[in-house]
DNA sequence: CTGTTAGCGCGTTCAG
DNA sequence: CTGAACGCGCTAACAG
């Protein structure tokens, strides 16, 4: 352990610990000419304060938790980034949980969390949690929470989202007025926030466009990337029909191109895509795709800012301090356009 | 904060703290049936024990600490992946702290982490850090240190790193079979280990095949992706005799594909390109790239790894532990190969 | 097998 | 303005 502490700067000085604890916090009851000694000294020795002892005296660790499915995907990379940034501006840090997706992983992690680590945290709740007793019990323990892209309803808090339906209609209203008449959708998870939504703006807009929506288009794509392209082929292959693809996330475009590769469907010719992505990469490389992307980076941004807004006030976060905000339809300008 | 600790637990049981601390622990010096009595009210009251109190009396943090230049690069997502992974099986927490190439970042953070709130730490050092005293400071505060990718030659302890200066050659020497003469090299920052060997590996593939040097032809393109592509494309403008490019970063591969694009130069027909990237993604969009991937999920493992088993073991981390992996060629099979 | 005691390093009373 | 004393919650040494 790292020896030199208030009790060695207390005896060089021939000072009380508490004179120079107060010193270092710059409080005004101590003369600026100890302070001067004692914060010379501080920095000779290169004292840090122990974070733990600090922690535990005053209740408050200045750490939050970031609870996400995954790292290895731009959505939440950038999220984090953001998250980052707002934390180290306020002198948090931030630790790292991922959920692979996991129900089980999700409540090992809430669990460690009620231990007083983390003065906050924000999640995005797995796409295999149907069932949200953890993060309610998680909540019970105390800490700030706030949710981002994927929500639990279940839990009176601020969520930051983007406009998920409006996507999905808009999606699949660019597929059609490409001409396309069948179109799949290829979403995570059923039962997340986000699915649903997304979802419905693809029903919306394939009624509004006067087009039958046939259940056998929809494909739920929640395992691993071979499984998920396998799937897609299985069902292109039974339905050569299919001119369209409304993928929900990233992977899912990714296995939709392997899956019409295979197939020797031309994109765009034969099938387009249309997906959520947050990998400029992939639009820029792939001149027929046309991408949905979010405002990840904000979206971690603004969920961390409400969240430390909220821990600093030590307020409770109400569910009004939610955001919404807006994805946008992103096309590659100088090759062949998708439609 | 959280009121239901040992204490508690003790009155409620008519038993001491200590004896419930024991039970908890799974002491050998305690009865089973306490133990049980301990449990079942510890799981119904929701106990978890408080960490920082834990921490502070027993001086390790069961947490280590993870400093990269950015998350949002699939090399560093990967390694963050594997890193978790390899944590959480151990019971460790994560801790991740964000450079973005800055050297005054650095510095504030590994001052940050002298306060003994990591057991240890995985970094990879950013491209802007050219002196290491800070490393040094932190080094001599305790910690153990692993790095990877991007090490520090100042610190005698173990690094995990990819045969960097095999694949620049092979990188360069595949071009250059492919048919290129004029072959130029982008990288991030010549002050980088990487970057070096990278550079080393290209000058002997060129050399090996009797191609003389030409220092205008290297990049260092360590600014933010706009100004990144601009530098290219006047390398390009200036020098049309280019005919390959080895990228060094996969956001130099990206730069490299807009530039050409912008000048109008045919991938792969004017220009190849062939570029260090971890990100499957492109290399699948884009038939005509051929990628060096790395191991980044297995380099992550690795080196949380020999960090953990140094800090489990209280055992000095030598140089002699470390480790090189292999990257790979990639190139997809599909549709018209690089070449 | 269980209880008592003594700190870990720090921040905050309460005295002077 | 400074010091002495206490306790955050937990673990470890020492008794019994």
């Amino acid at each position: 352990m790292n020896s030199v502490n208030l009790k060695r700067l207390a005896q060089e000085l021939n000072l009380s610990i508490a004179t120079v604890s107060r010193a270092l916090q710059d409080s005004y009851e101590v003369s600026s000419q100890t302070k001067e000694r004692v914060r010379a000294l501080a920095a000779e020795l290169n004292y840090e304060p122990n974070a733990y002892a600090s922690s535990l005296r005053r209740n408050i660790s200045k750490t939050i938790g970031v609870v996400i499915p995954e790292v290895n995907n731009h959505f939440f990379s950038l999220a984090i980034n953001g998250i980052e940034e707002v934390a180290r501006q306020s002198g948090y840090h931030v630790l790292i949980y991922l959920t692979h997706e996991d129900y089980e992983r999700e409540v090992a992690i809430t669990q460690y969390l009620m231990g007083g680590r983390v003065d906050g945290l924000l999640i995005s709740v797995a796409s295999g949690s149907q069932e949200f007793s953890h993060l309610e019990k998680l909540y019970a323990s105390k800490p700030a929470i706030v949710f981002f892209d994927r929500v639990c309803d279940a839990i009176q808090t601020a969520n930051v989202t983007t406009n998920d339906y409006e996507s999905g209609y808009l999606a699949t209203q660019h597929l059609i007025e490409a001409g396309c008449t069948r179109v799949a959708h290829l979403l995570v998870s059923g039962n997340l926030s986000i699915g649903r939504m997304r979802m419905q703006g693809y029903q919306a807009a394939l009624q509004d466009a006067g087009i039958e929506f046939d259940e056998t288009l929809v494909l739920e794509g929640d395992a691993d990337d071979e499984t998920n392209t396998a799937l897609i082929t299985d069902m292109l292959r039974s339905r050569p029909d299919v001119d369209g693809i409304f993928a929900s996330v990233e992977r899912l475009v990714i296995s939709s191109y392997q899956a019409c590769q295979a197939l020797g469907r031309a994109i765009p010719q034969d099938v387009k895509i249309i997906g959520f992505s947050n990998l400029g990469v992939a639009s820029l490389l792939a001149p027929s795709l046309t991408t949905i992307t979010q405002p990840a980076y904000e979206i971690g941004k603004e969920a961390a800012n409400i969240l430390l807004k909220a821990i600093e006030k030590k307020k409770v976060i109400l569910p009004s301090q939610s955001l919404v905000l807006k994805s946008e339809l992103f096309q590659r300008k100088s090759t062949e356009p998708c439609r």
